[in-house]
This record gives structure tokens, C-alpha cells and sequence, in this order.
DNA sequence: GCCTAAATGCAAGTTGTTTGCAATTAAAAA
DNA sequence: TTTTTAATTGCAAACAACTTGCATTTAGGC
């Protein structure tokens, strides 16, 4: 099972490979979790700017490289969105706002059909409460 | 089986019944569906402050009379929470933008626990795709 | 009718995200 | 390898949704 890399995810889709870009993909395969355009650029030491950090996770969200998973009012979370890392639901803490996600043991139901000719693309499954963390106290 | 207006919605809470209230309120219940504060703004002509829309709307999902339903990237939408409306999915027009409550047999898990100690408070199931106006062409 | 705490309107502020544009750069062509 | 050129970047300014501070108004108890 080979593993994800910049070049890797990158190739054969006519997308110039440039510097940032594989700095950005370095680091959204680096952490496991959900991150927003404000995760990316603190964990680069705010070096590369949020104007391109914003482009290029439009970019790759639009080549289905990553996926949103949570549209929080005040950010948008991705993730990436490779064969090792299937969809699956996600828990929002109300009280930190950390995203966690949740295995499931069958897959979600995707691209199935409503009644009255609706087209599902994305069928998505969240859960809001409170994380163990914010829990214990 | 009592219809609600906004005075019922309200009573026995401890809240000022103010006119913009009643204005705001009447306009919840006139709509059947999602709608969110510059929906509201424009429904009532743009008369009133949306911080006072802001507010109320606020005041109202504290208060459980409203919920929240969806966070769009540029928009909250809210819908009436009250015992004619029990949860349900929502699906999300990728190309419109438009929000469609959708009616479901059996109601929604809610207040469950995942593994780990997750208190779960809500249940989310959404869909995304294309809604029947915009598959038509 | 009077009084007070709470709600409103207005204007200014915040925050996440987007856009225009000149300078840079990847990579195709020569 | 050098040249060429179209795409990408950084910067600064713009946007849009939402929030906040504050003086004025108002609901509702007295």
C-alpha cells in the first residue's frame, strides 16, 4: 500500500508543482486530523501566505485531493481525502470546538438517490456534544 | 393540536415581548422552511437592524425555540424547533445553494454516546448534491 | 403614569475569506 | 541550456457575515 505523498497526489492532473504547494500537501498529510487554512499556516510558522493557502485547498478540493468535512461558522475544515482515508462521520466539541473523527464499521452510504429526484453527491454524518476531554471537568 | 404564534412560542420564559420579537417570530412561523438572518432581513423588507435579527436569533436558539441547521460557509440557517417540526435531515443544493428540509420514517438518534466518552448532544445527517430544479436542465 | 432593566438602532469593529495586480517561477518550447 | 509564457505567488485592499459599544427607546412591574 503505497504511501501519500506531494508529487504523489499531485501527478497526472496538469498541476504545476511548485514549492508551496508541496510545503501545504507536506504538512496536510502530515497531520492526521482535520485542519482550516489557519491550522495550515500557524503549523508553517505563518510563512507562506493565507491568500495561497486559501488558492491551493480550493484547488485541491476541487480535484478531490481533499474534502470538507465541517463548515463551523466561524472556519472551514478539511481533510485529506486519499484511499487510506475514507469518509466517516465527525464529532464537533460545542465547548473547545476540536473535531475529532469517528470510525465506522460500514461505510456511509454515498451517491444514492432521494425521493423527488434529488442527486446525493455527499451524504454527511456529524455528531456535536462534548469530547472527553471537556468531559472530564 | 395548537398552532404556534409568537406569543405561545414565547410565554412562560421570562422574555420581553417586544414588537421586533413578534415581527421576527411571525415571520419564523410564516415560512415552512431553513432560513437564515438576511432571509429574515429581507422578508421583512429590511426595516429592522439586522443586529437586532442577529440578536434575537441568538436569543432563540439559546432558548430551544429555534435550531440551528446548517452552517454554509457564508450563512447559518436556522428553522423552527418547536413539536410540529421534530429533527430531521437536510439537503443542501450544491449548485443553487438551496436548502431542503427532508421527512424521515423513523426520528433521528439523538443525545447518544459514542466510544470514549463523546456526549453526544446532536445528530447531524445531511445530504449534498443537486436538487430537482437544478438537475432539470 | 413612573421607573428600571432590557432591547433596539446605528455605526464601527472583527474575522474568515477573496480578489486585483505586479513580480516570480515551473516547465514547455526552442 | 536558454528562452518563453502561462500559471502561481505575495501583498494589500476589498468583502461579507456577524458582533459589539453606546446612547436612546421601550416593555412591563410598581
Amino acid at each position: 500500500m503505497d504511501k501519500c505523498t506531494p508529487e504523489s497526489l499531485l501527478e497526472g492532473r496538469n498541476i504545476k508543482i511548485t514549492r508551496q504547494r508541496q510545503i501545504v500537501l507536506g504538512a496536510i498529510i502530515g497531520t492526521g486530523k482535520p485542519f482550516s487554512a489557519s491550522d495550515l499556516h500557524d503549523s508553517l510558522g505563518s510563512e507562506m501566505d493565507l491568500a495561497t493557502i486559501y488558492r491551493n485547498l480550493e484547488m485541491l478540493c476541487g480535484e478531490g485531493i481533499i474534502r470538507q468535512v465541517m463548515n463551523e461558522k466561524e472556519r472551514q475544515y478539511y481533510e485529506l481525502a486519499c484511499k487510506h482515508n475514507p469518509e466517516h462521520p465527525h464529532f464537533y466539541c460545542n465547548i473547545c470546538g476540536k473535531i475529532y473523527c469517528m470510525k465506522q464499521d460500514k461505510p456511509m452510504r454515498l451517491k444514492s438517490r432521494l425521493p423527488g429526484d434529488f442527486t446525493v453527491e455527499q451524504t454527511v454524518l456529524q455528531y456535536r456534544g462534548i469530547c472527553p476531554d471537556c468531559g472530564k471537568e
